[in-house]
RNA sequence: GCCCCUGUAGCUCAGUCCGGAUAGAGCAGCGGACUUCUAAUCCGCUGGCCGCAGGUUCGAAUCCUGCCGGGGGCGCCA
C-alpha cells in the first residue's frame, strides 16, 4: 500500500521507460499548486532526446493511456506550461486507497522488508547532576526516533549513556562519606542533585585536604574496591531514581533495562588499546597514547590525534566511545548506531566513527549515525537559563508546563472535573513542550517560547490535540445518539468524496506512510510534525465546512470514516512523536 | 588560522537531500464568520533584493565558487 504520488511512480515506471527508450528514469512526481500532484519528467528527458518538451509530454500521457495499470486512476491529465503534466486523480481511485487503509490499523504503513537492528544512544544525563534543559532535545528527540523505528519494524535497542564514572566521583564519594549515608539519601531523595554536586566541588576548590582524598577515592573507585564500589552504587541508585521521575513525567521509554553508562565499559578499556596497537594505529605523543586521525588538523595545521590514553594512564571519553562502538557491533550485533547528541561534538564522533572504521569494527552495511541537533535558546537568544542562571532544571520546566497548560484547559473548559482536567493539563504541557522541540528542524538552534507552545493556534501540539479532540466529541455525540462509536465495513462502503475539503482531506490522510518514510530518511522528526499540522489544517477546514452528525445518512457514514481515520493518524503519528492525545481538552 | 552548522515575510519556521510554473505556513496586523458536531476554530487581505556576488542550466531558495553576518568546535574534562 502507498500514498497515491508514491503509487503514480511506480505506474509511470515503465511509461517512462518507454517514452526515453531507457529503464531507471524518474518521473518526478511531486505535489503541485495547480493539481493534486504533477509530472515533471518530460522537460528532462526532451533534452536528452533533443525533443520538444511538450512533445515529450504528449508520449507520455499517450502511454498512460495505453497503460492497463494506470485505467481509472486519473480524473485528469493536462500537460501545462513547458511541458508539466497536471494530474488529478479519479474519485474512484482516493476511494479505494482510503478503504484499504480504513481497515489496516497500521494506516497504510507497510514495515520494512530488511529489519535493522538499531542502536539509540540518548538521553545521557550524569550521575549525581540535575537533569536540565541540555538533556531536553536528547531525550525527546531520541524517543521519537526510537518509537518510529521499532513501528517501522527495526530491532530497536535503547541504550542511555550516563555518566557514571570519571574524576568527580572521587570527590562525590568523599562528601558522601563526610556527610553521611542516611543523610545523603535524605537529601537526593528530595531531588537536590544539584546542592549535592556543588557542595562537593566546593570542597574539592577549597582544600588540598579533599583534593587528596578525593583522588586517593578514584584510584580506588578504579581498582574496585569494595566499599568505595558500595558508596558508588548508592550514588548512581539515588540518581537513577530521580531519572526515572524525570522521564515518567515526561513519558519517555527509557528504563533501568536501558542503563549502559560509562562505567560499563570500563572494563573493555585495556582491549581498546591492545586492539589498536595491534592494527597499528596507535601512536605516542606528547606522552600520551593517540590515533592520527586523516583529515584532521589542529589550529596549528598539525594531524589531530584523538586521545585513546592519556599521558597519566586514565583513559577518557574517546576511550569509552571505542569501547561502546566495539560493544554494540560485535555483543549487540547493531548494524545502525544512532548517536542523538549536539551538535558541538561533531568532530569529537566523527574521529571516533573514522578510528573504528580504520580498525576494522565499524564497516558497511554496519553503520553509525550522528543524529546531531541544535541548542535550546532563551528569549534573548542565549542558552536557556533560569532566575538563577544556572540551566532550567528539567523537573521544574515539566511542573510549569502542566500548570501553565492546566490553566489555559480551566479557562477555555471550565466544565472538567479536576482529575480530568489536570491528567488534560499534563498530556497538553508536556505534548507543547516535546512538539516544540521536534517540530523544527533538528540541527538548528530552536527558542524556547511558553506563549507560543501553549498556544492554541498555529504549529502546535495543542492544535493538534485539539483536532483530535473535536472529532473524539462527534463520535461521543454519534455514539450518543445510535449507541454505536465503531465504524463498520457498511459505513465504510459509503465512503464518498463530495466536497473539496473532504477530497484534499483524504489526499493528506493517504500521505502518511510517505511522511514516515521522509521523515526516517534523515531522521528528522519535523517532518512528522509539519505532516501532522497540515492534516490538521486540512481536518478543521472540513470540520467548518462538512457538518458530519446532521448529514444525510450515507453521507454521515462516509464522514465519520474520514472523522476516523484523522482522528487514528493523528493519534498514532502524535503516539510515535511521545505525545498523547487527550479526548477531551 | 582551519573545520562544521546556520542565514527565506515585522516575528517563528517549512521548502534545499532529489533544480521546475506567480517561493509556502503559522504568529502578529487588517476585514469578515458563532440560534448548528468544542469560535481553543474557520474564510479573506496585507506582507519577500530566499545574506551578498559570480558561475552551471531552457530553468536556481535548491547545485558549484568566493565573500559577509550569527553559532559551535579545534590534544590529555566528559
Amino acid at each position: 500500500m502507498a500514498d497515491p504520488i508514491t503509487a503514480v511512480e511506480s505506474l509511470l515506471l515503465p511509461v517512462m521507460e518507454a517514452v526515453a527508450g531507457r529503464a531507471g528514469v524518474d518521473p518526478v512526481v511531486r505535489p503541485s499548486e495547480h493539481a493534486d500532484a504533477q509530472i515533471n519528467a518530460a522537460l528532462g528527458v526532451a533534452k536528452q532526446l533533443g525533443r520538444p518538451p511538450r512533445e515529450v509530454a504528449q508520449e507520455i500521457l499517450d502511454q498512460i493511456a495505453a497503460s492497463p495499470a494506470c485505467q481509472g486512476v486519473f480524473a485528469s491529465l493536462e500537460i501545462a506550461g513547458p511541458g508539466f503534466i497536471n494530474l488529478v486523480f479519479s474519485d474512484e481511485f482516493l476511494v479505494s486507497s482510503l478503504r484499504e487503509i480504513a481497515v489496516d490499523p497500521r494506516l497504510g504503513v507497510t514495515p520494512v522488508a530488511s529489519a535493522r537492528r538499531v542502536v539509540i544512544d540518548y538521553s545521557a544525563p550524569n550521575v549525581a547532576k540535575e537533569m536540565h534543559v541540555g538533556h531536553l532535545r536528547t531525550t525527546v528527540i531520541g524517543d521519537a526516533l526510537a518509537r518510529m523505528l521499532r513501528f517501522m519494524g527495526h530491532e530497536v535497542i535503547l541504550e542511555n549513556h550516563v555518566g557514571d564514572w570519571g574524576t568527580p566521583f572521587g570527590m562525590l564519594i568523599e562528601h558522601l562519606i563526610d556527610l553521611g549515608e542516611d543523610q545523603v539519601a535524605a537529601e537526593l531523595s528530595l531531588g537536590d542533585l544539584d546542592g549535592f554536586y556543588k557542595q562537593a566541588r566546593n570542597k574539592f576548590d577549597g582544600s588540598d585536604e579533599f583534593q587528596d582524598r578525593s583522588r586517593h577515592r578514584v584510584v580506588l573507585l578504579q581498582s574496585g574496591d569494595a566499599e568505595t564500589t558500595r558508596l558508588w552504587k548508592l550514588l548512581v541508585g539515588l540518581s537513577t531514581k530521580h531519572f526515572n521521575t524525570v522521564y515518567d513525567a515526561l513519558g519517555v521509554l527509557l528504563t533501568d533495562d536501558d542503563l549502559a553508562g560509562e562505567s560499563m565499559y570500563q572494563p573493555l578499556m585495556g582491549h581498546v588499546i591492545t586492539r589498536l596497537a595491534t592494527a597499528g594505529l596507535l601512536n605516542e605523543s606528547e606522552g600520551a597514547d593517540v590515533v592520527f586521525v586523516p583529515g584532521f588538523t589542529n589550529r596549528e595545521g598539525d594531524p589531530l590525534p584523538l586521545i585513546v590514553q592519556k599521558g597519566a594512564g586514565g583513559f577518557n571519553y574517546a576511550t569509552s566511545d571505542l569501547a561502546c562502538v566495539i560493544d554494540r557491533v560485535e555483543r549487540l550485533g547493531a548494524d545502525l548506531m544512532l548517536y542523538v547528541v549536539g551538535a558541538p561534538q561533531q568532530q569529537h564522533l566523527s574521529m571516533v566513527f573514522a578510528v573504528a572504521e580504520l580498525a576494522g569494527w565499524l564497516s558497511p552495511p554496519v553503520e553509525a549515525v550522528h543524529v546531531s541537533f541544535g541548542s535550546v535558546l532563551g528569549p534573548d537568544r542565549k542558552m536557556l537559563k533560569s532566575r538563577s542562571g544556572d540551566p532550567m532544571k528539567f523537573a521544574d520546566l515539566l511542573t510549569e508546563a502542566a500548570s501553565r497548560a492546566g490553566d489555559a484547559v480551566a479557562a477555555k473548559n471550565p466544565d472538567l472535573g479536576a482529575e480530568q482536567r489536570s491528567e488534560i493539563a499534563r498530556a497538553v504541557g508536556i505534548g507543547a513542550v516535546k512538539y516544540s522541540d521536534l517540530s523544527t528542524d533538528r540541527v538548528r538552534d530552536y527558542v524556547f517560547d511558553w506563549d507560543r507552545m501553549l498556544s492554541f493556534d498555529g504549529n502546535t501540539a495543542p492544535y493538534l490535540q485539539y483536532a483530535h479532540a473535536r472529532i473524539c466529541s462527534i463520535f461521543r455525540r454519534s455514539q450518543a445518539a445510535d449507541g454505536s462509536g465503531e465504524i463498520s465495513l457498511a459505513e465504510i462502503q459509503q465512503l464518498a468524496l463530495t466536497t473539496p475539503q473532504e477530497r484534499a482531506l483524504a489526499l493528506g490522510l493517504l500521505a502518511y506512510p510517505s511522511a514516515l518514510a521522509d521523515t526516517l530518511s534523515t531522521y528528522s522528526p519535523h517532518k512528522l510534525c509539519t505532516y501532522l499540522f497540515s492534516l490538521s489544517q486540512l481536518f478543521t477546514s472540513f470540520y467548518e465546512h462538512c457538518p458530519v452528525l446532521n448529514a444525510p445518512a450515507e453521507v454521515r457514514s462516509s464522514r465519520l470514516v474520514i472523522c476516523d481515520l484523522t482522528a487514528r493518524t493523528l493519534s498514532h503519528g502524535l503516539g510515535l512523536l511521545g505525545i498523547d492525545t487527550p479526548e477531551q481538552m
